[in-house]
DNA sequence: CACATATTTAATAATGCTATTAAATAAATT
DNA sequence: AATTTATTTAATAGCATTATTAAATATGTG
């Protein structure tokens, strides 16, 4: 606890707010209780932050971007072949999912209150996913004439790996609670999956 | 407009309620709302459902049923080799989430709402689920030994078809947004999908 | 220190929501 | 027709929420 005294409040609210935005959703999260959480009055998150839907937008770009990156920021190791790659973006992927397991719920449902932030959203990646698209994609056709690789589709199978990936983290509490996996069984199975969807999506590419 | 004066309010109230329910999930649908949608009083809304939680229960079970109807309620034709029935079984399922495409984001959202409903759902389910897999897998014995289908889990396949099934309709909007697709794109995209995930898991399925 | 600026709190306005109650109206029953 | 029962409305209690304001306290600066 040493450690938070350092910490700004502004910096805790933030904190806390995301811990609560990401269990409980937007609207099902007061500012009142961030505060609560954070030992504060309930007025400063709003002279921090003015208003819980720019306190949200904070912490929902800054989230959206995580996702955004785990799987588009991979390509730094360049000399990979196509399938180690392919590799990386997914247990990155994964690896992001872990620690932050409601996400993805969290952006289709303010995506789904919010149409128009998927616009801005787009604005901020202006052609950064087009870019690491083409630089992916040459690499991918390379491999395919090489004949290492069989002709597919990137989107799709980037669709099937956020897909894969995905549902898992999305479906998981309820698989936990419906064959009743404790926390040991759940770390198995999740550590058992991340393999198989891996290993699905290899297969599915070989020539 | 004529068939709806023949409705009883109780029922208009229901129907409202369960449009609005899916489009905006439990917490951002208020009664009011869904008198002022009917047209009628907001504490008429009380008067026949009691409370919001009350009314939202009743939608809730029923659309669950639903979706659960939709992919084990397919056993009635008996003789049918398995891969056919799973091509039955996933277009039933996918006629089912195109006329409810919003129908697991809210189960995702209101079983992570109220994990206690799940026990109830279980409860409800009594040994039903077993049953149906059971059967079918008792067919699918058979046709492994018959060499007509490679050796797989149930559950797997289960989990694998309801996945690429939903996911499709979750990210839908999102995809329709950030491609721009008007309606006659997307309902082509969505007839090219809806044979892709059955193509896919019947070659999956292969020996 | 004196003054300015930043942080934090208490109080509260304004709003919207659920649920209840009592009264009004319509429908059914005797 | 009289009476009971069902439906519907108006009014409102009670609560939680966001956001603002003014005052209080802490912190920094010349």
């Amino acid at each position: 606890m040493d450690a938070q005294k350092d910490k700004s409040m502004e910096q805790l609210i933030l904190e806390a707010a995301e811990v609560l935005f990401l269990e409980k959703g937007f609207s099902l999260t007061s500012t009142t209780e961030i505060a609560k959480t954070v030992g504060c009055n309930q007025a400063l998150v709003h002279y921090y932050y003015r208003t819980k839907e720019h306190l949200f937008n904070v912490i929902f770009e800054q989230k959206f971007m995580q996702f955004f990156q785990s799987v588009f920021d991979n390509n730094s190791l360049l000399d990979l072949a196509f399938e180690d790659k392919i590799k990386l973006i997914m247990n990155s992927h994964f690896d992001m999912l872990q620690i932050n397991p409601r996400l993805p719920q969290l952006i289709i449902n303010e995506l789904a209150r919010q149409p128009e932030r998927i616009d801005r959203l787009k604005e901020k990646l202006r052609s950064y996913p087009e870019k690491v698209f083409a630089e992916l994609n040459q690499n991918l056709q390379t491999e395919i004439l090489e004949g290492k690789v069989r002709n597919i589709n990137l989107l799709d199978l980037f669709i099937t790996i956020v897909t894969l990936n995905v549902s898992l983290f999305m479906y998981l509490p309820l698989m936990q609670q419906i064959f009743g996996l404790n926390e040991d069984q759940k770390s198995e199975f999740l550590a058992h999956r991340r393999i198989e969807n891996i290993d699905f999506v290899l297969n599915s590419i070989r020539p």
